[in-house]
DNA sequence: AGGAAACCTCGGCCGC
DNA sequence: TGCGGCCGAGGTTTCC
């Protein structure tokens, strides 16, 4: 489910939910959800009697942050928040819950358990083996075009997977991939020295717009995802490209193709976006 | 560098 | 219509 403007949603909406809750105990059902520290019970007493001061993002991690800790949460494939009153009845694959001193719990589910947690020391979080590697942010105001043409530089890898490695650029999973190389007309299979300038150029914009307008409309909703409230993201509805394959492209019409690239299904318009095997010479 | 497998469960699809 | 089996799923890591 869930890459960066369904992580910026659940971040959002928890933020508005559980900021200032206090910790009184913690539960938890699968051990193995939780990385650091490897005991649970030193997991449930750290965490025991912090107040939650706030929400945050690094690329696809969720940070909750606490008096003097920070619990580091990435959802992987099928993870979810929720805020429920402690009498509601627990729904299946719930792994870990946070009960507050108000009577609510903040809950983790995850059909796939491949979500993981980890408590660090406030302000060493960052410093973290989990997120120290992490490219940059894509939406962040000093995320130039200047930077991404240098980060390209040199790059021999395709595309596709170059853009889903969160140690070159954090936040863009396989759905955005598609739509972002869909937005700027790039054959998946490109590689990436082998992008003009222009190219470059309206890659950069297609990336950062296409995570913006996810991010205003909540995110997308492909099977299991809803923010921290249940409800689910709009932009589904936009996807051009994720999903369209054996349908017309929107732009010009051509069937759309599905492909597998660094073993991802992958999606795109094989007439709008043409594979370039060598440098256009001007 | 790049691909495949692994971590899990579930749902969809195919074939009988 | 029902059931068994295979395949793939939005992410990341590890092994080769």
């Amino acid at each position: 489910m869930p890459e960066l403007p369904e992580v910026e949603t659940v971040r959002r909406t928890l933020e508005g939910l559980v900021v200032g809750k206090k910790i009184r105990n913690v539960s938890v059902f699968l051990p193995r959800i939780v990385r650091k520290p490897t005991e649970i019970l030193e997991f449930s007493l750290l965490l025991q009697g912090q107040t939650i001061q706030g929400i945050g993002r690094r690329g696809k991690f969720l940070k909750i942050i606490l008096d003097d800790l920070v619990l580091v949460s990435h959802l992987r494939m099928e993870g979810r928040y929720g805020v429920y009153p402690s009498e509601e009845p627990i729904e299946k694959h719930t792994h870990v819950i946070f009960h507050f001193t108000d009577g609510t719990e903040l809950r983790y589910r995850d059909v796939r358990q491949f979500g993981t947690m980890e408590i660090w020391p406030k302000g060493q979080e960052d410093d973290s083996p989990s997120l120290r590697k992490l490219g940059p942010e894509p939406l962040d105001p000093n995320f130039t075009l200047a930077i991404f043409k240098e980060r390209l530089k040199g790059k021999k890898t395709k595309i596709k997977p170059l853009l889903l490695n969160q140690e070159w650029l954090v936040g863009l999973g396989n759905i955005y991939v598609d739509e972002a190389l869909f937005r700027a007309r790039i054959h998946p299979e490109t590689e990436a020295h082998l992008l003009s300038p222009v190219k470059i150029g309206q890659l950069y914009e297609a990336i950062r717009e296409t995570l913006q307008e996810a991010v205003e409309q909540g995110g997308s909703s492909i099977k299991s995802y809803v923010n921290g409230q249940g409800e689910m993201g709009m932009f589904q509805q936009q996807l051009k490209a994720y999903g369209r394959d054996n349908e017309p492209c929107l732009r010009c019409g051509t069937m759309m193709k599905r492909i597998v690239v660094g073993g991802r299904g992958t999606h795109f318009c094989p007439r709008c976006q043409k594979q370039r095997k060598e440098k256009i010479k001007i």
